[in-house]
DNA sequence: GCACCTCGAGTTCA
DNA sequence: CTCGAGGTGC
């Protein structure tokens, strides 16, 4: 994370005495309060940075950081045992890079360069502990406690059903006395049947299988750990009993009669690793228990052995967790947006991190009242997740890391872009400008947009290029657009000018209700448009049945607020804002500079005869992905059938649609009850 | 005046 | 996708 950056020193220190402090407190909270303050996943951001930042200043490792301890103390409640060897856990990598680094440093160590074979074993998310066997008979099983001392749970481990009380002498000989370790879980199955069970009592749901299972060992009434039907695989054999691979182990384990998991694999080189990472990053919800990553093991023992141990873990191993899906970062900076409708949005600018599968950078902070409501100011660290998996989001300000130096953020008084005041609007600040560059620019965003007139190849970034080389100044002037001007510009050629232009010259024949849409009136999205569409349309043709945009401009003109507010969903203020658009003599050029340059409107009949009755007062709402088909022409499919679409579930709703992936609204329809259909179902009734 | 339903607007990254 | 807020119906 600071490998490109030489960081302050002074900094370093003060943050690695507050991360320490932070994690130290947070461990605290979840033992002795069994309250989790943040996430298990946030926590490892925070582990990492101080474990980066340890690595680059050695000065300030101490014995108490959280890096240089393993596990949890034992509880005074149990006996104590001794492990014979001392029992690790691993460093942890978040990404291919981390990993590489790893393997790098190993190398160094050994002096030679290691590339495989590796052992690649799934990391489950449960609790680690050691078995003694003497005899072939189970005699101690304890957990890993400090990694010195474990608690001696013997009895409660031998309620486990896969963890063997005697060994099998089938094929193997085994020694006097053999240890080995593992770890004990929970399935995701048993997890919610014991948390549906705690809601039925009216008691708190258990926020993770790990602690469930954690819980359980520690039970003092072996009964009760019985009960809660407790798994567990074994992956090391700690006696020497003359095995020279890593995953010969595992061979011997399931021969003297252990679980051992068969979805673990030996990979030749390090692009196997990755490999195998990918893959059961996609694939662990399949899996009945969590995995929170892998972990990657020299299979080679000598290797293993002579790398020896670095701190808390060994140097050949390493654990290769999957991407969070939340994690702490650092806000540096915030930034203000000035967006179509002059809205000022303030925006997170932060250290990059990796949330989901993908670097993170920004994340939106919508308003001034949000930024209060988090109690953000610039500096802090922050919790990131991405909301419905997509969007970043920063959730909780971490605010124990301050160091005081920490900016209070203000919502300018004057607009970014143009220097106008700034107007509040509910809890938007707005530009009041109406001119203002920014709002131009966006209105010219959206007017090409996917909904309005649809110009493919005519983003953001070329309109900036055009209004900046001036060769356009609104958006009647893109009807106008010359070859020659624009393959004149650096960076366009002859073939990609002439497919600009092309493309707005097949885009001059728009819909009236995409027309009004394009405009970008204030409050007047798709649907508002569509009916402000359909009434014109019906008032209109009754004298004219080729629209002229002059009429159109004439019509809404002189629509009075009550003519507009009898239309269905327009009330006060959406009606205000439409007749303040239309009388506003610079919209009104534009109007007319939009017929000059030959744009056509046509009127569509909406809702054609072939309305069918089966869908008729239906209301669909679909989420996820549809297979057969664009959402978009599921939509307008259903309306031509007569029935209705809406994009949020409520009572109302008759069927939600479920494509691959659902999001939210899936746990809505299951929460209000509502009918939720599969693709296959909802294309029978399309029939 | 309140509760509920919808729509609009803004948004990130590959 | 989510939040805020406009609109409608009771």
């Amino acid at each position: 994370m600071y490998k490109n950056k030489s960081i302050d020193k002074k900094y370093a220190e003060e943050r690695i005495i507050q991360l320490k402090k932070i994690i130290g407190k947070y461990r605290h909270e979840r033992l002795t309060l069994n309250r989790e303050v943040i996430s298990p996943e946030a926590e490892d951001t925070l582990k990492k940075e101080l474990f980066d930042l340890e690595r680059e200043f050695p000065e300030f490792v101490t014995p108490d950081s959280p890096t240089q301890r393993v596990g949890g103390e034992p509880l005074k409640q149990f006996e104590k045992i001794r492990h014979d060897e001392r029992m690790l856990s691993f460093n942890d990598a978040f990404s291919k890079e981390d990993v590489n680094d790893w393997l790098e440093r190993l190398s160094n160590f050994l002096g030679r360069k290691i590339n495989g074979p590796f052992y690649a074993e799934l990391k489950i998310d449960g609790l680690a502990i050691e078995l003694v066997y003497e005899k072939g008979i189970l005699v101690h099983g304890s957990t890993r406690g400090d990694g010195e001392v474990g608690e001696d749970v013997t009895q409660n481990l031998k309620t486990i059903e896969a963890i063997p009380l005697a060994l099998t002498n089938a094929t193997v000989n085994f020694p006097e006395k053999l240890t080995v370790r593992g770890e004990v879980f929970l399935n995701k199955k048993e997890f919610d049947a014991i948390n549906r069970e705690q809601i039925k009592k009216g008691l708190k749901p258990y926020a993770n299988p790990r602690n469930v299972a954690a819980g359980s060992i520690r039970q003092l009434d072996p009964k009760v750990t019985a009960s809660r039907k407790l798994d567990s695989f074994q992956y090391d054999i700690v006696t020497k009993i003359g095995q020279k691979k890593h995953s010969e182990e595992h061979e011997i384990l399931h021969k003297l009669g252990f679980r051992t998991n068969t979805n673990n694999k030996i990979c030749a080189t390090i692009n196997d690793i990755f490999e195998f990472h990918e893959y059961w990053s996609k694939h662990r919800e399949k899996l009945p228990y969590e995995i929170d990553g892998i972990v990657i093991i020299a299979d080679d023992n000598s290797v293993y052995d002579s790398a020896g141990v670095i701190g808390k873990a060994p140097r050949a191993a390493i654990a290769y967790k999957f991407s969070p899906k939340e994690a702490t970062t650092v806000v540096e900076d915030i930034k203000v947006q000035v967006g179509r409708t002059g809205a000022l949005t303030p925006v997170a600018v932060m250290r990059p991190v990796n949330v989901g599968g993908v670097t993170i950078t920004h994340a939106s902070l919508h308003n001034a009242d949000e930024i209060k409501r988090l109690g953000l100011k610039i500096g802090d660290t922050v919790i990131v997740r991405r909301a419905g998996d997509v969007i970043p989001q920063v959730t909780k300000v971490l605010k124990e890391l301050r160091t005081g130096k920490e900016k209070e953020f203000k919502m300018p008084m004057r607009c970014p872009i143009d220097d106008s005041k700034v107007v509040q609007d509910g809890v938007i600040s707005r530009c009041s400008s109406k001119t203002c560059g920014a709002r131009h620019r966006e209105s010219l965003y959206h007017f090409v947009s996917r909904s309005a007139f649809d110009i493919r190849g005519l983003g953001p970034k070329i309109i900036d290029r055009f209004l900046d080389e001036s060769l356009i100044s609104d958006a009647a002037d893109i009807f106008e657009l010359k070859e020659g001007d624009i393959a004149a510009l650096e960076q366009f050629g002859e073939k990609s000018a002439e497919k600009i232009v092309k493309e707005i010259e097949s885009k001059k024949k728009a819909a009236l209700s995409r027309f009004i849409f394009s405009l970008g009136i204030l409050h007047v999205g798709e649907e508002t448009s569509q009916l402000l569409a359909e009434q014109a349309i019906e008032k209109l043709e009754i004298r004219n049945s080729k629209l002229e945009i002059a009429d159109i401009l004439k019509y809404f003109k002189n629509l009075s607020i009550a003519e507009l507010q009898n239309i269905r969903d327009i009330g006060p203020k959406v009606a205000e804002s439409i007749q303040g658009w239309f009388r506003e003599a610079r919209n009104a050029k534009l109007l007319e500079k939009l017929d000059d340059v030959g744009v056509i409107i046509t009127t569509p009949r909406p809702r054609s005869g072939q309305a069918s009755e089966k869908l008729k007062g239906k209301t669909f709402v679909i989420t996820g992905s549809l297979e057969s088909m664009p959402r978009d022409k599921a939509k307008e499919k259903i309306r031509q059938l007569g029935g209705d679409v809406s994009e949020s579930v409520s009572k109302k709703t008759s069927y939600v649609v479920l494509g691959s992936e659902p999001g939210s609204k899936y746990e809505k329809a299951k929460e209000l009850g509502v009918q939720t259909i599969s693709e296959k179902e909802f294309l029978e009734l399309l029939k």
